[in-house]
Parts: C-alpha cells; sequence; structure tokens
DNA sequence: TTTCTTACA
DNA sequence: TGTAAGAA
C-alpha cells in the first residue's frame, strides 16, 4: 500500500487532486490508524486514465459515472450499459471528436505560419 | 517528515 | 488548483 505521497508521484498529480478526485467520486482510499489515506498500486493507473478523460475535456461528474464502463473487462458491464449512458457516451464520443478537428485545425494554423517564416527569413540578410 | 482538514485567493 | 494554518 502507497500513501498519497507515493501516488503523487507515480501519477504526476498533486496531492490536493488526488483528494479532490476522492472527494468527487472518482478513486477510493483506505485509511491508516492515524488518519492517512493508502491505495493500492491498482489505484495509479486509474488516476492516469482519470487525467486522460479530464484532458479529454470530460467533466468529473460524467467521468464518475462512465469510469466503471471504461475497465478492462468490459464484457462483463454489459448488464449495466443502460440507454442514458449509451446516449452519455456518444455525446462525450462526438464532443472529443469536436476538440480533435479543433485541435487538427490549429495545429494546420500553426504550422502554416512556422512554413511562412521559414521561407521568407532565408534570402535577406542585408536588407 | 508527511499527511489531515478547512478555508481563502 | 495552490497555498496557509494548526494539529497529529
Amino acid at each position: 500500500m502507497m500513501r498519497i505521497g507515493e501516488l503523487s508521484e507515480r501519477t504526476g498529480t498533486s496531492r490536493r487532486l488526488l483528494r479532490y478526485y476522492e472527494e468527487q467520486g472518482l478513486i477510493v482510499s483506505e485509511r491508516s490508524p492515524n488518519g492517512y489515506r493508502h491505495y493500492d498500486e491498482r489505484l495509479a493507473d486509474r488516476v492516469l486514465q482519470i487525467r486522460g478523460l479530464l484532458d479529454a475535456g470530460l467533466p468529473t461528474r460524467i467521468i464518475k459515472q462512465i469510469l466503471p464502463c471504461l475497465d478492462k473487462p468490459r464484457v462483463i458491464h454489459f448488464p449495466d450499459a443502460t440507454p442514458e449512458m449509451l446516449a452519455t457516451l456518444e455525446l462525450e464520443r462526438d464532443r472529443m471528436t469536436e476538440r480533435i478537428e479543433c485541435l487538427i485545425r490549429n495545429r494546420n494554423a500553426v504550422s502554416e505560419y512556422l512554413d511562412t517564416v521559414r521561407t521568407n527569413r532565408r534570402p535577406d540578410v542585408a536588407a
């Protein structure tokens, strides 16, 4: 079992955030008699996945409800796939697609600018 | 030293 | 989210 400091280092997530994720029901922890939180090694991966989802733009509220659906043995989760859940997942997927397209547009804009700059500053050394 | 909670910016 | 305070 590891304490919050180690989990923090292993996931690159601040202790403050780890406690916040717990408060939001995204992760769970046990307590030592002294009140210290301790986590199972497995939580490191879960925290990483949560961060990925957060990075993808999903609100913690949504992550909390779909996280169990995204676990490894997806097959055993088929039973709890309610219509509402499926709708939520589709909506979030579409939002991710939008963000991806937005990122691609901006990346292209940056590339274009970079190409332009590089092209126009080669000849003129003594202007 | 490390963590805990609560609260403010 | 970071940081501060006071306690364990």
